[in-house]
DNA sequence: CTCTCAATAT
DNA sequence: CATATTGAGA
């Protein structure tokens, strides 16, 4: 019935972060669109004051996670306020956009916990190993709340018959929670105590070896209306191609998940149900 | 200090 | 509605 749990396991070896990436220190205190407005790479706004936690060494994979590329950010944002909305407001103190969670980055939320185990799959550790730039603490605490709600409500039932790993999720449940449905629950995140044998399938505990400074790459891509490819270089990018970056789009993506497959939803589009809700996004990076 | 959880706000 | 924010307790 189960046995085939080392299944997600090799998956991560498709999305590992190599040790470049990992480590992103993604507290950006500026304005990312500030920051991204101003093309800073490097803010350094961080007093110093975090960094006290060292975390799982990057798992030594030499998996090929083609991660974020240093995609040159392109503004093209025709920042129109009327008055003072944002003009510069301290760099500090600013409210980013709601985070919006897409599968994909779901699946880096849950792939993370899954390789931290439930153990050291604590907020600061999942967001530092997503290595999703803009992700914070708050962002990972508040989902991962919801997250374990899910988890708790579905092991009531999803006995049998959920078809093996890569379905574990599939009960009939009336409880299709659409994201968190969507992503493989990689097979046990109950008990710590309910696994059979498969202690020694984290090999990376806690190695509190990670020093290096921050890199971080600030892929906030701003996006106006159907069409991007403005590099500020002169030089053509694919903006599908990106690894997970944020991305701020007006508007609700008005249920644009599908089944399946990469999905080139046309981002932006009015507001839906929100009003004018700036929202923070990523993108679809079409690998799952 | 950070985590977790519940309630609440947007 | 999905997130964010806050507050209390550990």
């Amino acid at each position: 019935m189960r046995e085939e749990d080392s299944n997600w396991f090799s998956r991560w070896e498709e999305e590992l972060p190599s040790p470049d990436e990992l480590m992103p220190l993604s507290q950006t205190l500026i304005t990312p669109d500030l920051a991204m407005a101003f093309d800073i790479r490097n803010p350094h706004t961080t007093t110093a004051a975090q960094q006290q936690q060292h975390q799982p060494p990057p798992p030594s994979n030499p998996s090929s996670l083609p991660n974020p590329q240093p995609t040159s950010a392109e503004f093209a944002d025709s920042a129109e306020l009327g008055s003072g909305t944002a003009g510069e407001e301290p760099a500090r103190t600013l409210k980013r956009p709601r985070l919006v969670w897409t599968p994909q980055l779901h699946k880096r939320f849950v792939d993370a916990v899954a390789h931290l185990g439930i153990k050291n799959a604590v907020p600061k550790t999942i967001m530092q190993l997503m290595s999703v730039d803009g992700l914070t603490r708050e962002n990972v605490a508040s989902h991962l709340q919801k997250y374990r709600l899910y988890l708790k409500r579905m092991q009531g039932i999803t006995s049998a018959g959920a078809g093996g790993p890569g379905g574990a999720a599939s009960a009939a449940d009336p409880a299709a929670d659409h994201l968190f449905a969507s992503s493989p629950v990689p097979a046990h995140f109950l008990h710590p105590a309910a696994r059979p044998n498969s202690d020694h399938f984290l090999p990376f505990v806690p190695v509190p070896a990670l020093h290096h400074h921050q890199q971080q790459q600030q892929l906030y891509h701003h996006r106006q209306v159907g069409h991007f490819g403005s590099p500020p270089n002169g030089h053509f990018e694919n903006p599908f191609m990106s690894r997970p970056s944020l991305q701020r789009m007006g508007g609700g993506p008005v249920h644009n998940h599908h089944p399946v497959s990469g999905y080139v939803e046309d981002m932006e589009s009015a507001n839906a149900a929100s009003g004018g809700r700036k929202v923070l996004t990523l993108f679809p990076t079409g690998d799952d």
